[in-house]
DNA sequence: TGTACATCAGTGAACGCGCGTTCACTGATGTAC
DNA sequence: TGTACATCAGTGAACGCGCGTTCACTGATGTAC
């Protein structure tokens, strides 16, 4: 009936074992599996960190739909690279513990306030409010996160390292690439009134 | 360490001793604890279904920005209404049984599905492709859903019915408005080619 | 109306298993003097 | 360079627990004749 893939059904006998030690060594590294798990999700948060950089660094050639193609190219690349990293946040966030899921959700939140803040440097939304900067940032966030969703969904849930398709791969960047560039093209026709 | 909140830490003797039955009394009704979670999507697809019938006869009266409210209102009167079942269903699309992952998948697949076909009447959809018009109602849909994660967050993820506050309520209802308005806002500008 | 039988929900004992956690312990590596 | 001691990762036995599942069983309710 068990072994499932989520953190939920990873026992800190299975751990022990993986890492080939006894489960009472587990304890020399961490009081319990919730130690573990924000440690897992402080190693994703740092990988996730590493893709924005590198988001920003690119940029710079040109701005408009260049940009989201690439962010988009970039995201879907570093999810498929550091797979098992996303998967796990991605169980954590709807996970059933609690320290976990409150974890990973002050994470979004903060990538979503901080995307607020690069994106208010735009002239295209220089007088748009704080308030509906935050609901711009959260729909693309909200969008990314579905997009990795459909990336993980299709490439295989298994512990297993089963490879994405190129036809899905292919499908769901057009559809991501599509829906950001729909997004954008609303901007410039917002009233944004307190 | 035990006591989470999701299906996948829900044993079938916790279920039988809520039920105040024998364990071994659970296989007179199902064969498994797969079988008692998908019998609770088929439940809760079906509050879905309630819920979007009755969007549909809510209208009529005015369409525009008037459809979005209602829609949205509907929305979160329904995931309040029905918490338990929006959180189970949240829950087990994240979930570590593959089983219960598909079934919620696809029929999230199905509502977007059917979201497409009915805006493809609006006249403003008139000359969209079909590509087109599954991306814009997945997006429509993902929006959704990742408001319906913000109301059974807020709302606390406990067992327990804790209420969600006005406040709260309000944030969430405002945000998840404006960023569909937004969407609805591009759509006039949208070029769709094959 | 009465009898025989089938169906069905629930019972209770028992099983073997993997679990988290405790405890006293071992042996290697580093540090102070 | 040598000795004494602290730190640290790992060991192995043991515990009590809740788990899914099996089995033969009971008793009530429905159905056929």
């Amino acid at each position: 009936m068990d072994g499932g893939y989520g953190f939920d059904s990873l026992s800190l006998r299975r751990v022990a074992r993986a890492a080939g030690v006894v489960p009472t060594a587990f304890y020399r590294h961490f009081d319990g599996m919730d130690e573990l798990g924000l440690a897992l999700v402080e190693e994703s948060v740092a990988t996730l960190r590493a893709m924005l950089r590198e988001s920003r660094e690119g940029g710079g050639v040109d701005k408009g739909s260049g940009l989201i193609a690439r962010s988009v190219e970039i995201l879907v690349a570093h999810v498929r690279e550091h797979r098992r990293h996303f998967a796990f946040m991605a169980h954590a966030r709807a996970s059933g513990n609690a320290v976990l899921r409150h974890a990973i959700r002050s994470e979004t939140r903060l990538f979503a306030s901080e995307l607020a803040t690069d994106i208010a440097r735009l002239p295209v939304l220089r007088d748009w409010t704080t308030a509906d900067l935050h609901m711009l940032a959260g729909l693309f966030v909200d969008t990314m996160i579905a997009t990795i969703d459909a990336i993980l969904e299709a490439s295989g849930s298994g512990a297993g390292s089963e490879s994405l398709s190129p036809e899905a791969s292919a499908r769901i960047v057009t559809q991501a690439e599509k829906q950001l560039r729909l997004i954008a093209l609303a901007i410039p026709h917002w009233r944004s009134t307190p």
